[in-house]
DNA sequence: GTCTATACAAAGATAGAC
DNA sequence: GTCTATCTTTGTATAGAC
């Protein structure tokens, strides 16, 4: 049983319809207790409407997971598109450790490691699109990389893809480890991880 | 609702007793499942006694919770031993990236990994012993790299403790990551780490 | 779209017999 | 130490009224 109610959450000012709120906090219970630990009670008490009305917008929970996938995917799709926009691949790369700095403030993991450590335990059509998400961060990551290499300001032993990987894997299992540690955790991991790519 | 047999978990050949089986299964599943997500029937069916026995080894979910914590804990320092008696960091190292590849071909996610992306649905007594699990474990490798400097065969950015925090945080996220990737992702990562710290 | 009421299965837990 | 039986609460889901 959870705690948590729907004002506690910051950011949903122009509360869209109540499907996408809906969404959203399934998003927020995701990253903080995963996927198959919160109920649709907690939900409806979060969003303030009844269990049987979460059901009308989505009769199975699988049918809400698929929702949280595809709004991920929207999500990932909108933070690319910013940081296409900007010119070089230190701005790009600044951009990316400034943003995962912020995300980890809260205390809660990214929604895509929480549906990854329950990979066994979520429904296949989760699994696909988890899949599918993980492997579009990575490769967004290498292509960031490859171009800052050309540019000339980055530095590094092994490929850009493999790089790639160990930042990720590295900055998401940081924000696992913070939970149990001091919060100075993540701001040493992204240094850390500046250090070894910075000419 | 999971499906696991007692006799598929290899390398219980000397069951020391009952207990110890229990635990030891219960690794086991939150490895493959994490905590919240097996339920004492799924356990009692894969031990092959009833519930009401397993209640009886441990009253509450949290009292096996809190026994698979000391066992990990014991598992760390039979692991700290063996490195131990090795000579050299360079040793030390290797014996080290070779166990954790072979960790991660079962697929399985480190069982403190799978707590920590549960911390914020276990209990209190169980999210002392994981932090204190996870800092043991960061320690120990700094130590390790720290010999290895004095000993000339590593070279890296950033000091013994930042890199010991991004090479576990990164090992970790990859067993994660390679869930939902194609095979070689670990070794992929593994690699990679080991390029940052060689001379 | 939302509610009340209800069904049904699963999960955690206990009592008491052997 | 193990069992059967039982209890309670929770989780998922549906029916039907407004």
């Amino acid at each position: 049983m959870i705690g948590y109610k729907a004002n506690d959450r910051k950011g949903l000012v122009n509360m869209e319809n109540r499907k996408e709120q809906i969404v959203n906090i399934a998003i927020d219970f995701i990253e903080k207790y995963g996927f198959d630990s919160f109920s649709y009670k907690d939900l409806s008490e979060a969003v303030g409407i009844t269990k049987a009305t979460l059901h009308h917008h989505f009769p199975k929970k699988e049918d809400l997971g698929l929702a949280v996938c595809e709004k991920l995917k929207v999500k990932a799709k909108v933070v690319k598109s910013k940081i296409d926009k900007l010119d070089t691949a230190q701005e790009k790369i600044k951009y990316i450790f400034d943003n995962l700095l912020n995300c980890a403030k809260t205390g809660d993991i990214c929604p895509i490691s929480s549906l990854q450590a329950e990979y066994n335990v979520i429904p296949d059509s989760m699994k696909e699109m988890v899949a599918d998400l993980s492997e579009r961060e990575i490769d967004y990551l290498s292509e960031i990389l490859e171009e800052g290499l050309g540019e000339g300001i980055f530095e590094f032993k092994g490929n850009p893809k493999s790089m790639a990987l160990m930042i990720l894997t590295s900055y998401k299992g940081a924000i696992q480890y913070s939970r149990a540690m001091d919060d100075n955790t993540m701001s040493t991991v992204v240094e850390q991880i500046y250090n070894q790519i910075m000419k």
